[in-house]
DNA sequence: ATCAGCACCTGTTGGC
DNA sequence: TGCCAACAGGTGCTGA
């Protein structure tokens, strides 16, 4: 569900509700929600959360002891903090000392938790986030340096930029006016340029829009985000292209569907 | 290095 | 109305 402005979305959220809450108890509902479960469980009780920030598609939960926690939330988590009402999706549940509560609701049951020792960026093997000003152009360009593969692709692995999904990569490389099936090493120097910059600014104003719900997305605040609305190209099959007219098309690439416009983008 | 296929799961939707 | 297949914003693994 979630690609890098819902995470952005939901870590702003959830920041100013349970920071410097301590943990008292953690509850397991689906096991396989936590990575060295029983393990990971005894190192959080007692510790302090110190900050909540996103890394690439992860929720960070910085600990006062050192530690932190990665939250990835895949297709269908969702973060509540003190829920009004029970969720009858809830795989996970933080007791704070303060009676509080944030609860890991996840209907698919893919989302992960992971206890983190040392640096989370170095241990979650992520690439550069696409916000970060070390990405400049020359980076830019050694990362799809001899790159054969689609860069659509390319854009979803993680291990090269992170947390662009499939969303904000059909949207960016319309954006860019560039077909998802080209090899990322045939970009051209302003085709590279065009992207980085599409990449920026849609997801940019996905963040002041507070994301997008096409399906059930919700943050922290149990709000809905209001991008979907301005999708150019996602989930728009058949329909008529926004800028030229001409029919959407919708192809399958890396097993995800894949929209363009074929006039538009070449 | 890359890719297709499948696995992990459940809920929703659209076609018949 | 009801059933069933297809599909979903993500990632990791296997085998070719």
């Amino acid at each position: 569900m979630p690609e890098l402005p819902e995470v952005e979305t939901i870590a702003r959220g959830l920041r100013h509700k349970v920071l410097r809450r301590r943990i008292a108890a953690i509850e397991v509902a689906w096991q396989r929600s936590i990575d060295q479960r029983g393990v990971s469980e005894q190192l959080l009780v007692g510790d302090t959360i110190s900050d909540v920030r996103r890394l690439g598609k992860f929720v960070i939960l910085s600990l006062g002891s050192g530690r932190s926690v990665a939250i990835h939330l895949r297709m269908t988590g969702r973060l509540i903090v003190d829920p009004p009402a029970a969720d009858p999706h809830t795989r996970l549940t933080l007791r704070f000392e303060d009676g509080g509560v944030l609860v890991f609701s996840d209907a698919r049951k893919f989302g992960r938790w992971r206890v983190i020792e040392g640096d989370p960026s170095r241990a979650l093997g992520i690439g550069i986030d696409p916000f970060d000003p070390a990405l400049s152009a020359s980076v830019f360009a050694g990362l799809v340096r001899k790159r054969a593969t689609p860069i659509k692709t390319w854009l979803l692995d993680q291990r090269f930029l992170s947390g662009i999904g499939n969303i904000y990569a059909c949207e960016a490389l319309f954006a860019a006016r560039i077909r998802p099936r080209r090899r990322a090493r045939s970009l051209s120097v302003s085709e590279r340029a065009q992207l980085l910059a599409s990449l920026r600014k849609v997801m940019r104003k996905a963040i002041q829009h507070r994301g997008s719900s096409v399906d059930d997305y919700l943050d922290a605040e149990g709000m809905p985000g209001g991008f979907q609305k301005q999708l150019a190209v996602y989930g728009r099959g058949g329909l008529p292209c926004r800028r030229c007219r001409t029919p959407i098309r919708r192809v399958v690439l890396a097993q995800r569907g894949t929209f363009y416009c074929p006039t538009c983008q070449q």
